[in-house]
DNA sequence: TCAATGACGATTGTCGACAATTGACACTTA
DNA sequence: TAAGTGTCAATTGTCGACAATCGTCATTGA
């Protein structure tokens, strides 16, 4: 069976790169494995080329990595690395969140909400998988950077975002508690429907630091037991 | 005679990119251009396939769009581009710059110093080229962000500084007073000397909110006039 | 005159092939 | 035994070729 479900009909290396894409985030690649390019171009059916063109592209956004004459491979995170990402989002997200507050619409307010209430629902069913919470969780986040009006910086945030989903997949726990998990975004929501940024900034700035010191700390554990 | 200057040791597809790259931010290569593969190759020596990977490794980076069966083209800029782009920055910079005031060791410090007075030399020869002086302005607020010690954020950064480089090129003008464009940057340089990052944000928001109107005016006048 | 149509050249999308390089493994030698 | 060496399979780097597609331009018809 293939690792890589059926594909739609768009550009080829387009295709490949969000498949090897779904299966990093998803965890079926592991980090530090070896992506063989005519073992790839078998599972898709294509020659080695738009497989190479798939795996450039991937290596720019920094979920896998390239050597030389060496080949692709699945780019592993450390914990320094992560702190970085997470870092990072906090100033772009801070940033976005001013800017929300200035530019966001009642449409988009209104998004967040009903955004917000989906993830308090994930809780009842029950069926909510880790990957959907950490999907939902993310669209909320998302949808408040978009609301900011600035398409360059919401192209950096989906970057990151991949990064975050391939390196939380890597840790396998997180998100234990998604009533609590719903809650935590309250503060943000409030603060933006007050249209309040320097309030939103302390609330974002918080809640992400929080889900940043939980990241870093599961990675060290990691690097302590490697 | 080529427009590319020859190549030295790496990565083939790594320095074709950089050559286009050049290209582009010098204005040989014009916005809107079409890359068309077979000439390039010919200009390289090689065959199309490096040449692929390069142009879509530059189009990841944003200096380059790509159409599916129509190819490559130089990227085009407008006004609303680039005003996300230097208002993004704004975010990033003043992230990095209270990272900056925490971790910058003394010798990033020195370092930042020298840049400063590499601005002001600048203008004693006059031989300083728009281009110098762009590039010494980046490099010197690419020193600050590096030394706010967050690799991602950095790389970032130099992709967004590379849109800036293309779409100023495009301008022409701007830089026009190299003493003040020095001047402008003393005040950032004091607030980190000091450590005070809400000083320093000041000043970095001064600092780039000045550039950013300064270009998003002229782009405004650009698409009235085209 | 102008819009629709059709053919053609130019360019991209993809492929299979071959040379170059790497890493691993067996083999030699001290 | 341990270090060094040579060989070989596996994989990448690059190439040239061909089919598919797009834009252009002349032709046709009203």
């Amino acid at each position: 069976m293939s690792l890589f479900s059926e594909v739609s009909t768009t550009d080829l290396v387009t295709q490949i790169a969000r498949q090897i894409t779904a299966a990093i985030v998803a965890g079926q690649l592991k980090p530090g494995e070896r992506l063989t390019e005519l073992q790839l171009s078998r599972e898709f059916g294509t020659s080695r080329a738009p497989v190479r063109e798939a795996a450039r592209l991937l290596e720019s956004q920094g979920l896998v990595t390239f050597s030389p004459r060496r080949g692709f491979f699945v780019r592993t995170f450390n914990a320094t690395e992560m702190r970085d990402i997470y870092e990072l989002r906090i100033g772009l997200e801070l940033h976005a969140g001013c800017l929300a507050v200035e530019r966001a619409t009642e449409a988009d307010i209104a998004g967040l909400e009903a955004q917000l209430s989906l993830l308090y629902q994930n809780q009842k069913g029950s069926q909510a998988s880790l990957e959907t919470q950490m999907f939902e969780d993310f669209t909320f986040h998302r949808m408040l950077c978009k609301a900011g009006g600035n398409a360059r910086l919401l192209k950096v945030y989906d970057e990151l975002a991949m990064e975050m989903r391939a390196g939380i997949t890597l840790i396998g726990k997180l998100y234990d508690d998604p009533q609590r998990m719903a809650e935590t975004h309250e503060p943000i929501m409030e603060a933006l429907k007050k249209r309040d940024g320097e309030e939103l900034r302390e609330a974002l700035r918080y809640h992400i630091a929080v889900a940043r010191d939980e990241v870093v700390a599961l990675f060290h554990e990691i690097e302590k037991g490697a």
